[in-house]
This record gives structure tokens, sequence and C-alpha cells, in this order.
DNA sequence: AAATGTATGTTGGAAATCCAACAAAAAACC
DNA sequence: GGTTTTTTGTTGGATTTCCAACATACATTT
């Protein structure tokens, strides 16, 4: 009944490096199962027990946030491929967000818990599963911080060379491009599209970056 | 030789729940030692490969990281009993800040790679610790998540709002007391104290919140 | 009680950001 | 090529935040 969710399944990262005739016994052992979902149904609910991962199949989810007095608010989304709900799950805490379908979809559930104590099989399996799903955990965490260091700057310029200097950073080289439109780039710099353009043709003017599109250069200061 | 550090180290979250008599063991498995640092010297250097992590004993240490330029910042510390490096480690990336010893102390290494594939006698305790592990990870994830969420908001009121509403979410009620005077508040906010001071007085004047140091109370509101 | 130090609130001008509207450039479409 | 749409840059005024300075309240010490 799952084999025509095989193919999807191993894109996700959870499952990187577990071969096609193991992800049946995987599956089983997560206690895995397939979902139907209509738009608008709750998937997870706040304040539940964490217990499940889910891994959206098709359609996609909002995760959603409501606070004090009741007020609703958007705070991520997960496509087909991506996981959901493993920090709360691997953290051993309530669920403290909710999820819902977006559309009508297909959500596979699986018992995270499981894995991590109850079964006691060292199936070779398991061991790449708890690997796979810590490193998802441990590269968020990294992502966060990333972004983090960013928002954490006071200004839009810092904010956006904070940003590109990492960009740099990680491309080894004074010159790169971004995946972001302008419009992009300001949303997650998490300041004003106006702002930031106005502010990219200050850095140009003062001989501090280069820049055509989302073609970036770092230039040399001397002090 | 490593008898005396027996005490922090078994107040170390990455070794909760492990007993004293298998805590030898499990620091064999994990080829633990000791180091003595200076202040001033590099623990771990950015761009090494992460598969050690780090915790301190003694002293304390200073998370830098160098930008494309070679400015350094300072983005975080340890103290004893804290954990360093886990993220690289588990993510499986090479190192991207550099650690180095704000005091002379003690850290103990500890090759974190090891616990996650190579051991093959899958013994009581290694479960353990890659629980904690795990968990410690996600745990710091979701305190990563809700940090950014709040600097997320544009503006100090829906800062000092969101941080406000998740405060009392996870009190439960209305009224809570917070764990910042004025000052760290502004900080662990990203604004100036003064500019929160003075939306704190207008809050309180607009009937949003009543407020006396750190005790706040949510005032429900009528739309 | 007086003196000192620290935390918090207040204020006014400088600076930065937002916001909306428009201009210019680039890309997509017919 | 010409038209439309999208993206990016620019501009000016309203608003917000920063910053420094000072006032007040509270706590601690002597």
């Amino acid at each position: 009944m799952i084999a025509q969710y095989m193919e999807k399944l191993q894109s996700c990262p959870l499952f990187a490096g577990v071969a096609s005739d193991e992800l049946n016994a995987v599956l089983g052992c997560l206690q895995a199962r397939v979902i139907r979902v209509k738009r608008g149904q709750i998937v997870f609910q706040e304040g539940e027990p964490a217990d499940q991962v889910g891994i959206v199949l098709s359609g996609w989810v909002q995760i959603v946030r409501d606070d004090y007095f009741g007020n609703r608010s958007i705070i991520g989304r997960a496509e087909p491929g991506q996981l959901f709900g493993e920090a709360f799950a691997c953290a051993g805490t309530q669920m403290q967000v909710s999820v819902l379908a977006a559309e009508d979809g297909e959500i596979m559930l699986a018992n995270c818990r499981k894995v991590l104590t109850l079964c006691k099989n060292s199936c070779s399996f398991h061991n790449t599963i708890i690997y796979n799903l810590l490193q998802i955990v441990a590269r968020k965490n990294l992502m966060l911080s990333r972004k983090l260091e960013i928002l954490s700057q006071r200004s839009t310029r810092e904010k956006l060379m904070q940003y590109l200097l990492e960009e740099a950073g990680s491309a080894g080289s004074s010159e790169f491009t971004i995946p972001y439109d302008r419009q992009g780039l300001a949303d997650f710099l998490g300041v004003e599209r106006s702002a930031l353009s106005a502010e990219i043709s200050k850095m140009r003017a003062a001989q501090l970056i280069e820049c055509r599109k989302n073609w970036f250069k770092l230039l040399p200061q001397e002090k």
C-alpha cells in the first residue's frame, strides 16, 4: 500500500542511505502510515504530545501558531518531501505549533519516539535513521543560527553586509550570485525592499560592493 | 585521571541518565580527553573538520567568527558544564566558527562521530548519549526558532509583544515574571533600552499591559 | 540618614526606516 | 518590434528608532 510513495520517500533526507528493500521494514519500525488530508484540516495540534513527525507526500502544509489571545500567525510551510514537527519530537516537548493542510494532499506520519527509545533490535537502518534525523536537526540549527546572526544586526547595511560576507565565505570568493531577487532578499533580511535598494545604491557609490542583479562582488577596504 | 571531573560531567546534559559507573566506559567510547587551555588559546579552528565536541570543565570559551575580510565577531560563549561545537559535528560540516579560551581552563574533547557511526557495540549508554545529543540539538533548535520569531518582527512594540505573548503562553497565564531586567530584555529583543522603556510606557498607557519591574500582565483587548 | 550606585523612565534632536508613489530598466509576451 | 508585465531604483514625507543626556526611583552601604 505504501509502494506508490517509495520514490518520494527516497528523496526525503530522513531516509537517505536506506536501501529500497529496507525501506518497508523501516516504515514498519516507525509505524508509518499515510493519511489523506483536506484543505484546512489540522494535522498536528498545538499542545498535543509530539511523538510523530510528518512528511509531506503531496499538497503542502502551513505551520502556524496561535498566541495567547488566539491570534494566528503563519510561521512556516513544508512542501512535498519535507519533514515537519521533528524538532518537537526530538526535543521531547509538546507541539508548540499547529500544522494544517493548505491543500488537499497526503501526509505520512511516523512515530519518531519509537526509533529513539523503544525499538530494541539495533537494525542497520535504525542507526541510519537516527543519524539522518540528527543531521537534519543540526543542519536546521546552523541555518537558524545563520539567520539569527543576520537579523541581530541593527541596520539595513549591517544586515546586508553580514549576509553578503557569509555568502562570500561559503562561495570562497569575493564574487558570487545569490538565490534571491530584491524582494526576496529584503524579506530574508527583514527590511523594506525600497530601503534595501537604496542601501545597495549607497554601498555601490561608497565602493563597498559591485553588483548586477543577483551577482555581487565585495570590494576590499583599506582602513 | 578523569575521576576528578565526574561531578561536573554528570551535570552535563550530554551525560544525563548515564550511571556513574558507566560514565568511564562512555568516555572511553567517545575517546574523551581533557586538555588544559590558556587564555586566548584556540580550541577549534574555523574550517577544520568538526568531529569533536567540547565540554567546558572550568574557565569559559568564546565562540567567534571571522568574516571574509578577517574581521572577528563574537557570536556566543560557553560556560562550565556547557557543550560547544555539537551542531557542526552532528551536521557533518566543517567548523564554521572558531572557539577560543577566554580564560585559562580545562576542556573535555569527545569524538562525537564515533558515537554516531563507528561504535558497533550497541551498549545501553550508547543509545542514551545519542538520545541526549538529539535532544540537546533539537532544544537549541526550538530556542533559536523562538528568538527568530521575535527578531523577525519589525517594530519594538511587535517584538516586545511577541516575546510577552510567548511568555504568557509558556506560563499558561496572563501574568508572569520574566528573567531579564530592562537592559537584558532590550538586548534580547535587539532594540535600544531607552526605546524599550518608552514603548513599555506607551503600552501601559494604551491599556495593553500592566507591569512592575519584571512582572508583566497582558490585558485582554476587545476589538 | 546620608551617600553612593544601579536600574528605569523621559526627553529632544539626529538618523534611519517605512511607506506609497512614481520612474526606469529588464524580462516576458504577442 | 512593440506592448505588457515584472523587477529594480528613486524620491519625499511620515514615522520610528537611535542616541545621549538627564531625572527619578530603588537598593545598598556606611
